[in-house]
DNA sequence: GTCCAGGATTCAG
DNA sequence: CTGAATCATGGA
């Protein structure tokens, strides 16, 4: 935006290092569809009501925020997981015993959950159902493009669900939405009655998250678990999407089992940071960086009975 | 033109 | 309950 006025490039000091080369796979690899990259090979991003710029310049990690707005590092730093929590997760990932695991995690180290803020993450997750993340990333943009409040700029946030709700049919149409739309509207119509529902919802336990999750149209088990994880800061969920699926089949020799089955061999082969794990998995698969299993060693499930 | 996409919903059996 | 058809749209 050529309108925009930002601050000097700032180093930004996190308690793990973020190695050069993988912020465009932290920040558009599929959790966040509000990131996009400019000519000088800098990243500008939306995230709640923050703008902020992120690049690996001479002092490292830098950021810069528009002039005038006063909590874009503390935002920022919340983000990324500053205070390094998710490296301790990480390295307990049992990727010493598991090869596969091990490729991902050194495919792409320092990768992380982004700790988004759940509107957003509804928002983003509702749009991705059979869409590939260069088109949600289409959606969402127009969303907050023509029902966004300004953030300065030329910036605008995701649109409230009061928006979405009283938005004209041809508007959403025109975001791309396709039969997504009606998933908007009808989550909008649901939400607009509960104005603290982000906050009713980050009190349940997991399962009853999921549950009122799902209870929303447009949202089945894999929306909802992405917006636990992403959004809720779940790191134990284990979205299992096409990615993942193949993932599990090819290099894991899981073939055959249907996506409940590979959630719970996810959650209970992985613990804690199931979804760190996830997202490992997503990213190398994604990349074709996973090894392909033998198929006489497929592992044998503590649970889930793999055919029929 | 055909096929597919970080799936969900609806319907048939 | 499980599995298949259907959904709207754009890109390959």
């Amino acid at each position: 935006m050529a309108s925009a006025e930002w601050t000097s490039w700032r180093p930004l000091r996190l308690a793990e290092e973020v190695p050069a080369g993988l912020l465009a796979e932290q920040l558009d690899g599929g959790q966040s569809f509000r990131w996009q990259r400019e000519p000088d090979g800098s990243w500008v991003g939306v995230f709640g009501s923050t703008v902020a710029a992120l690049r690996h310049g001479p002092q490292g990690l830098e950021w810069r925020g528009l002039k005038g707005s006063a909590h874009a590092e503390d935002a920022l730093r919340d983000y990324l997981d500053a205070e390094g929590a998710q490296a301790r997760l990480a390295e307990a990932l049992p990727w010493r015993s598991d090869p596969v695991l091990r490729v991902a995690r050194e495919a792409y180290p320092g990768l992380r959950i982004l700790r988004q803020d759940p509107h957003e993450t509804l928002i983003g997750f509702l749009c991705s159902s059979n869409k590939r993340i260069l088109q949600i990333r289409v959606m969402v943009a127009a969303l907050a493009e023509k029902l966004g409040e300004p953030l300065g700029g030329g910036f605008r946030a995701m649109p409230t669900w009061e928006a979405i709700a009283a938005a004209d049919d041809a508007v959403l149409r025109s975001c791309s939405l396709g039969y997504r739309a009606a998933y908007l509207r009808g989550t909008a119509k649901k939400l607009i009655a509960r104005r603290r529902w982000a906050q009713e919802f980050a009190a349940l336990p997991t399962p009853a998250l999921l549950a009122e999750l799902q209870s929303l149209p447009g949202v089945g088990p894999k929306v909802a678990s992405c917006v636990t994880l992403f959004g809720f800061g779940r790191l134990e969920s284990f979205p299992v999407d096409t990615w993942v699926v193949q993932a599990l089949a090819d290099a894991y020799g899981l073939r055959g089992w249907k996506p409940a089955q590979l959630e719970q061999f996810g959650r209970t082969h992985f613990g804690a940071a199931a979804g760190l794990a996830q997202q490992f998995l997503f990213s190398a698969a994604r990349h074709g960086m996973l090894p392909r299993a033998e198929v006489t060693q497929s592992p044998k499930p503590t649970r889930p009975r793999p055919r029929k």
